[in-house]
RNA sequence: GCGGGGGUACCCAAGCGGUCAAAGGGGCUAGGCUUAGGACCUAGUGGUUUAGUACCUUCGCAGGUUCGAAUCCUGCCCCCCGCACCA
């Protein structure tokens, strides 16, 4: 069978699954349910094999537990708020070539890229309604999905669900409206995630600063100097004041003082406060050289110049503490050279001669950290990159482990408990002001440069509060989580690292805050308890509910059995249908998501089940899927072109084999190395193997009746455990062990059965690859249904019952025979090597003496020595049997053999198979028999072997 | 920095106190099959050694616990992931 081959199957089963509904469940009183849902995707754009991956785990998982015997729900949604999207479209609708290009690129036809430029266009497209879209993806690799029961977020009745979500949690109190300082686009005017910035902005954040409000007088006129720190409690050390001439500042009004900004700050700040504006600009020139008053100490310090300050990062003012920041130092360092500059400025040599000021007290360190740290590294000027490196490493240990010295107003107190009380006494004394800058610059996906906003009436998730938080530790206390190495780190989220959570925004696809009509309800903070929606979103497709029709009357008594029905604008069966598929598929039993979701998705959604939801409503299981890399390590994604599209897979017919290969890769929660070139190896390779199955599945009609031998019973105990084994590593989700027994462990058994018997037994062939389909089938589900239709299986292998693994066909002693036949034929061979006979003429087999047998079971009860030799059987042996008792005292456990006549038998039966692989006569005869002085090397489970050529 | 996870033979990857020189897959080597190649089958794949045995060295590095450690403990080195308002 050739890969066309295989495609045509793939597209004929998926055809049949679907005209049969099989994958459809409704709910169903008399039979145990299992329900799993996936974290629904985000359209973001096209699909590739790194997106099956994840869905494949739960597959196999669906399949598993429908085979046996499990009512399974296994649905999908599709998560379109957000904003990727929208800027998406937005770069579409400006004609910007690379987005457009990237999309062509990836297979959207020239004719639909255009249309794309409307975002609600975009996540239906790369939702459900291309070949390059999820729905295709899924569709592709045979997820058994129940359709019916798909929605969008942005649909009108998922909106309604929300709303009914935000009103409850607000009138439990777990939202709440405060200040923020949020990255933000001027532009789109709206915050900035990671995902919306470019590469080189990731990862930045807002900073919280300091800035210390030093005096100076121009002009009869008080100016401040704002002096932003981040390390407000080295004010006490201030030796002097930067300025750098080269950039642009302006004097400003803030609020009713006169605050001396860089002009980029000046623009900023208008994000963080309203009460700013422009006086004039300004020369820093005219005042460099001065002194002005540090409002702390209330010492008057100089005004340097300095062209390293920048004007794009905080203030644009900096505040000199050289004891303890080596680019201060290194900075005063350099300037006393620049006897051209001082002069410029007229600053005297000597207002250069201040002495540094400590304020910080560090074990191992003398006055000046800073300064012993930049003479440490050797660094000389303000171009050494490691300047950088140097100042961390000041502050790391000053932070730690430093503590301020008497000439400051908390002295002996540790920097890291006090940094924050320092800032807020010195904010509450009216000496600085917060001032917030990003840490580094922010260009936003749309070209423009963020700027940190200060929103003051953003809504927020009440994360921190603390009976929340416990009752969320609860919910987890109760769930399974697998693997559950993942507990801890939940629990540290739930617990300790989870504070309050904006779940708002002004501008987005997605749901408005039904208290406040302004804001919008945040991309994750809509996805925490959808999959309750899946229970009732059969109905509303199929019923046709309008979205004015759900208000929360409905909710509240689908989800919660209360209130009125007849109240609900909504017929009395249709709302019992939805209570009714609600109570039997809720709690959900296993929710699937992605590492990256630990900390968000899967948090949310503990906290959300655990504020709205009755114990006996919360969700029982959590696992964790990995993601694929390419051969290089890197994440496979469709805009770096390492992965497979999903219009490539489909063509293939090469689905169940790849399949296989992503679950026997690894496990599946953890990452796999599957690029390209692997997954052609990995197809190739299961392929081939599926051809050969196909042959053994053809012998099946051909085999012969035959009287059953030791080979029959091995193959069939064999299958027995493979079942078992397959069951006990799907119970734990261990894909890559069950694909080891059900695909690999199964194909060699079966193969070495076939190579090993003459012909194979039909009924016993028969039984054993109907077990094999079987079990294979949740993994490779299409060439398994092609398979059990051959053999004339019942119905769809999909919805077929999972095979019982019987103890009685479990033959210990068959196993054993086998494993006996192996070890005895591999020892045949090496001395054959070892001796260089390549023709044998005989071979003799000796099985040990019956004493060995007794002195074995002897030695097991813990009998000693003499106690043995009291008995004629082994005293007559002499030595030798005190020499065979330290042998076997120096065996830690003693291996369960069979007994001399049982492998007799065995040898007997295997005789045949000797013959047939060397070529020689084969005897078989017992120790006390044998006429060979090899004959004494038997022991028991482990013949004597002796060649003649 | 905080939190989590890891380092296993040529590569990927199991194992997590004795049955471990260490599963499985790939690669490689030899033999078979074949007109040849591929595919397929069979065997081998740390070292020394041997009529099928035995011994030595090995699971990031260094110590420790134990009759016994890849597996447990301690310290060190290195790698990966998440750190939010973004899906």
């Amino acid at each position: 069978m050739d890969s066309e081959k295989f495609k045509d199957i793939e597209k004929k089963w998926q055809k049949r699954w679907d005209e049969a509904g099989i994958f459809e469940a409704d709910a169903d009183k008399d039979r145990e349910k299992f329900f799993l849902a996936h974290a629904y995707p985000y359209p973001s754009g096209p699909t590739h094999h790194g997106h099956a991956r994840a869905y494949l785990f739960d597959d196999a998982i669906a399949r598993y537990k429908r085979m046996k015997g499990f009512n399974v729900l296994y649905p999908m949604g599709w998560h379109c708020t957000g904003n990727p999207a929208m800027i998406k479209a937005e770069k579409i609708r400006k004609g910007d070539r690379d987005t457009i290009d990237k999309l062509k690129e990836a297979g959207v036809p020239e004719r639909e890229v255009k249309k794309l430029k409307d975002p609600y266009r975009y996540v239906r497209f790369f939702a459900t309604e291309s070949d390059l879209s999820y729905k295709n993806c899924l569709k592709t690799v045979g997820c058994s999905i129940d359709w019916r029961r798909e929605f969008m977020t942005i649909d009108d009745t998922y909106k309604k669900f929300i709303q009914w979500q935000y009103s409850r949690l607000r009138k439990l109190g777990y939202v709440q409206q405060k200040e923020y300082p949020v990255i933000w686009c001027p532009e789109q005017e709206m915050p900035l995630g990671d995902n919306d910035v470019e590469d080189e902005s990731q990862g930045a954040e807002a900073e919280e600063y300091v800035a210390y409000k030093f005096m100076v007088e121009e002009d009869g006129e008080e100016i401040l100097l704002p002096a932003a720190t981040l390390r407000p409690e080295t004010i006490y050390g201030v030796t002097n004041m930067f300025l750098n001439p080269g950039l642009d500042y302006v004097v400003a009004d803030v609020g009713n003082e006169r605050w001396l900004l860089s002009q980029e700050a000046y623009e900023k700040m208008g994000y963080q406060r309203e009460d700013v504006s422009l006086v004039e600009e300004f020369s820093v020139e005219d005042i460099i050289g001065k002194y002005c008053k540090n409002p702390v100490t209330e010492k008057d310090i100089i005004i340097l110049p300095a062209d390293f300050v920048k004007g794009d990062s905080a203030t644009g003012v900096v505040m000199s503490v050289p004891a303890h920041a080596p680019y201060d130092h290194i900075a005063i360092k350099e300037l006393k050279k620049r006897e051209d500059v001082l002069k410029k400025y007229n600053i005297d040599t000597k207002d250069l001669d201040f002495d540094y000021i400590s304020l910080i007290d560090l074990e191992g360190y003398g006055k000046y950290p800073a300064v012993e740290i930049a003479d440490e590294m050797g660094i000389e000027d303000m171009n050494e990159e490691r300047l950088e490196e140097a100042t961390k490493e000041v502050y790391r240990k000053e932070f730690h482990k430093g503590t301020l010295s008497e000439n400051t107003g908390y002295p002996g107190k540790k920097i890291d408990e006090i940094k924050d009380k320092v800032k807020e006494d010195m904010l509450a004394r009216d000496l600085a002001e917060i001032y917030y800058d990003t840490n580094k610059p922010i260009v936003c996906k749309c070209g423009a440069m963020g700027v940190v906003k200060l929103v003051d009436d953003q809504w927020f998730l009440r994360y921190s509060d603390r009976e929340w938080k416990d009752i969320s530790l609860d919910l987890l206390n109760r769930a399974t989580v697998i693997p559950d190495k993942y507990r801890k780190e939940l629990n540290y989220y739930l617990d300790e690292w989870m504070g309050d959570k904006p779940c708002a925004r002004k501008k987005t696809l997605g749901t408005e805050l039904p208290f406040d009509k302004n804001w919008m309800v945040e991309p994750l903070s809509d996805s925490t308890v959808y999959m309750a929606y899946y229970t009732i979103a059969k109905t509303i497709n199929q019923k046709k509910i309008e979205a004015e029709d759900l208000d929360s009357s409905v909710f509240d008594y689908v989800f919660w059995g209360k209130g009125d029905p007849k109240k609900c604008k909504m017929e009395e069966d249709v709302l019992g249908e939805m209570r009714e598929e609600f109570l039997y598929w809720y709690p959900i039993d296993m929710r699937i998501a992605g590492t990256e979701h630990l900390s968000n998705h899967l948090s949310f959604m503990i906290f959300h089940h655990a504020a709205l939801f009755d114990e006996d409503r919360w969700p029982r299981g959590i696992t964790i899927h990995g993601m694929v890399l390419d051969e290089n390590g890197n994440k496979v994604s469709a805009s770096k072109g390492n992965g497979y599209s999903m219009k490539e897979i489909a063509k293939g017919g090469v689905v169940d084999a790849m399949r296989i290969g992503m679950y026997a890769k690894s496990s599946p929660w953890d990452d796999i190395k599957f690029g390209k070139k692997e997954v052609d190896r990995t197809i190739e390779n299961v392929s081939s193997r599926f051809q050969k199955m196909v042959r053994y599945v053809d012998m099946v009609k051909e085999a012969p009746e035959g009287k059953e031998d030791v080979f029959d019973r091995w193959i069939v105990s064999k299958m027995h455990r493979h079942i078992k084994k397959t069951e006990d590593a799907m119970e734990r989700l261990e894909l890559m062990e069950a694909v080891n027994h059900s695909f690999y462990g199964a194909f060699n058994d079966i193969k070495k059965y076939i190579n090993k018997k003459d012909s194979p037994n039909r009924k016993v062939l028969e039984e054993v690859i109907g077990i094999w389909i079987r079990i294979l089938a949740p993994f490779a589900p299409h060439l398994c249904e092609e398979l059990w239709e051959k053999i004339g299986g019942e119905g769809f292998v999909s919805v077929a019952e999972w095979p019982r693994s019987d103890s009685d066909a479990i033959d210990r002693v068959a196993e054993k025979e086998v494993e006996l036949g192996d070890m005895v034929e591999d020892d045949i061979r090496e001395i054959k090597d070892i001796t260089g006979m390549d023709r044998l003429e005989q071979i003799r087999i000796v099985v040990s003496a019956e004493w060995k047998w007794k002195m074995r079971t002897a030695v097991e009860e813990g009998k000693d020595l003499s106690e043995l030799m009291e008995k004629d059987m082994f005293r007559r042996q002499g030595k030798v049997a005190a020499r065979y008792f330290q042998e076997l005292k120096e065996e830690h456990q003693i291996e369960e053999l069979m007994d001399v006549d049982e492998e007799l038998q065995a040898l007997e039966e295997m005789k045949g198979r000797f013959e047939e692989t060397f070529g020689a006569k084969v005897v078989i005869e017992r120790e006390e028999e044998s006429q060979e002085d090899k004959a004494a090397k038997a022991r028991p489970g482990k013949p004597a072997i002796v060649l003649k050529d």
